[in-house]
DNA sequence: TTATTATATAATAATCATTTTCGTTCTTTT
DNA sequence: AAAAGAACGAAAATGATTATTATATAATAA
């Protein structure tokens, strides 16, 4: 933990930025909820019980900065919210999102996948790819269980 | 174009709908504009030429329910506004978006491109898909060249 | 050390897209 | 025709995000 805020410190600084006390309790809030998919207000209000006199701009402002400095990835379901996700160290790439239709949960995928898809849209379309969103939309497994389960229950 | 629309008339008539001339000319306008991806606003001045009379918040409800019937598709590039694009007649899933980051234009891919990486995430994550959004984020061709072009006048 | 400058902040206020409300109109049913 | 239901337009409300403004803090120059 400490060590990753060293490093994004030290990205910061690189970029000319500094970690504030503000922006280092936003990153250890983006760091504690590293699974989850925060929105900005939840993150402002994560960030006010340990923190309460940091203001909701600032929150944006931060996250605008660490998705500037590719450390974390702004992502929108469709739900009108934009949510920010913590970028693995090292990856390359953004990665994948399963949203489920039925039950809203969010899971990840981490491998890339798209490594032939890429190469056949450079080559065809002549495009120089940068970066990827990939999200499907569908049933998770504890969904599907739930219906398998009513369907027994009915027989 | 008037087949097309008898199409969509049946398939509201099927779902209990009407087609009202309000919804004729917001589905009017997304078929002259097949190619491009308008946000409500721009729907609402299109349909506006023609039918002065219309309000803003019928498009809005005219919108969203040709996404539920998935006559249209809604999809967000991350700048703010949801974008309506309509479906291919028989594509069972949606397309694919190259943004250039530069220029901010936005081509389709109508190549389905995912079967395999589908496959894998069902087997593997135990996931039913049943839709997806890809959007590569990256340099389209042209503005490729422009670069290209800017070195030689250097040399 | 003091003055100056730049940066970052909290607390609003403002903006912009979208949704809701509500009174009216148009259709369908009785 | 009367009643009920669906759809509408205009305006108000909402909710996410951004801009503004006045302070505070830190870095630099004098
Ligand atoms: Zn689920
Ligand atoms: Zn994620
Ligand atoms: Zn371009
Ligand atoms: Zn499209």
């Amino acid at each position: 933990m400490e060590d990753r805020i060293d490093r994004i410190k030290k990205q910061l600084h690189t970029a000319g930025y500094k970690l504030t006390p503000q922006r280092e309790a936003t990153v250890r809030v983006l760091l504690e909820h590293e699974e989850d998919h925060l929105s900005a207000e939840d993150v402002y209000l994560l960030v006010k019980e340990k923190s309460p006199e940091i203001g909701l701009a600032t929150v944006y402002r931060t996250l605008e900065l660490l998705t500037e400095l590719k450390i974390v990835d702004k992502i929108n379901f469709g739900d009108g919210v934009s949510r920010y996700d913590l970028r693995k160290e090292g990856a390359a790439h953004f990665h994948h999102h399963l949203v489920c239709i039925e039950c809203g949960s969010v899971a990840e995928i981490q491998e890339d996948l798209l490594e032939e898809v890429e190469e056949i849209v450079e080559r065809d379309w002549k495009f120089k790819i940068k970066d990827h969103r990939l999200t499907f939309h569908g049933i998770c497994y504890r969904c599907q269980q739930k219906h398998a389960e009513e369907q027994n229950q009915k027989e």
